[in-house]
DNA sequence: GACAGCATGTAACCTGTTACATGATTTG
DNA sequence: CAAATCATGTAACAGGTTACATGCTGTC
């Protein structure tokens, strides 16, 4: 239930409009934490309800500014101070490492390789945009600069894994796929076995996410 | 829609009952992508019905082994070499970061030095992972081993940058709370307007969940 | 007066989580 | 025979996404 306190946190800055608050999540959360319009103001709406928040004032169309309450005060700050964050489960870009023995070594290469480079263009991207953050000396964008750096340092280290990942196929000699399907074998389902007939097993009790 | 995938890539492996594929999820992919047995058995379901699965043989309690078919190990093949991932694009512990202007910086600094503490405890878990599962040296493990690697370079990453954001709050010196709450400020809400009235904006235009 | 932007709200759908419900087989 | 484990399935709910629906206001 972050997207709670998300809201919570921009409001703590002053108050809003669900509109307001739109534009500063996909101004500044967009990669920490999206919300789409929709989920906003029902949110708001709950908010309001739970005695967080409350609307301060209306102007033009139909406008709604909402300010936080010491109630929400309180909830915020539980929430940054005694809550644990729990961290990321799900990683689909690693899901696939795990499959990558059922692709040729060619493609699983391939498939590294544009790990590697997508990680370097967010690497690129955010080391822009740093420059850009840290040349307006904004007080407020001090605890920003730490999740900008956050990135940089996260896509670094996602790029140099993907390398050394790529360097470890080419230095293990190639292994075969243990399944073939490929886009051409396109020979109908037969019923037949296939080739494989112990039952599906972990190849390892894995990593983690990172968070 | 990758759940589908984790499970035909497992399947991909050799047959399996829903009860084998819990199992197996639970061992090896608890990390990368957590399922519940009822949502196994829900997807089973779909697969079937969508052909890129059948059941081969019925067994003892009701159990159904099911195995790939054609069908799905090109759907398989379709999403490990054609369909680009989608990054992580939540972070719990990062969204608190952006409002740790919230509280007063000890607090901060504290939040910071969990990161940096629950990092470490990680990354020293998938060391010894790692150690124990080079020890058996099987062939299968070689993919697996490359997701254990990105896990432990992401946590040691992760460690580095918040013993780096401490050292930078205490470097730039103590900024105070932009609007204090605390545990003890439990003055009743009285409706009169916060501290900042301007609306709520956007520290930075924020960093990446990486991925 | 047209158009961009401000502004709010609802419905349908999908994925995932928790909890409920049930029963067969093997092993000590 | 009791307990652990094997084994499958459904219902209710929560959070998130997409799409629909509507209308006002300021500016060129």
């Amino acid at each position: 239930m972050s997207l709670r306190h998300a809201m919570l946190g921009l409001l703590a800055r002053g108050p809003a409009s669900g509109y307001d608050l739109l534009k500063a999540f996909e101004a500044s959360l967009a990669n920490v934490w999206p919300a789409t319009q929709s989920q906003l103001y029902t949110e708001l709406g709950r908010l309001t309800d739970a005695g967080l928040i409350a609307v301060q004032a209306e102007g033009p169309r139909g406008r709604k500014e909402y300010r936080i309450t010491q109630q929400g005060r309180e909830e915020l700050w539980h929430w940054l101070t005694e809550v644990e964050p729990d961290p990321p489960r799900r990683n689909d870009a690693l899901l696939r490492v795990f499959f990558l023995d059922q692709v040729d070594p060619g493609q699983a290469r391939a498939y590294l390789e544009r790990r590697a480079a997508a990680a370097a263009a967010q690497e690129a991207a955010l080391l822009g945009l740093r420059e850009q953050v840290a040349a307006q000396d904004d007080p407020l964008a001090r605890y920003g600069l730490l999740s900008l750096e956050y990135g940089v340092r996260i896509s670094a280290a996602v790029r140099e894994w993907a390398q050394w990942a790529v360097e470890q196929l080419d230095a293990g000699g190639a292994l075969a796929p243990a399944n073939p399907a490929g886009p051409a074998a396109t020979t109908a389902d037969t019923g037949t076995a296939s080739p494989a007939d112990s039952p599906a097993h972990a190849a390892n009790p894995s990593a983690a996410t990172g968070g």
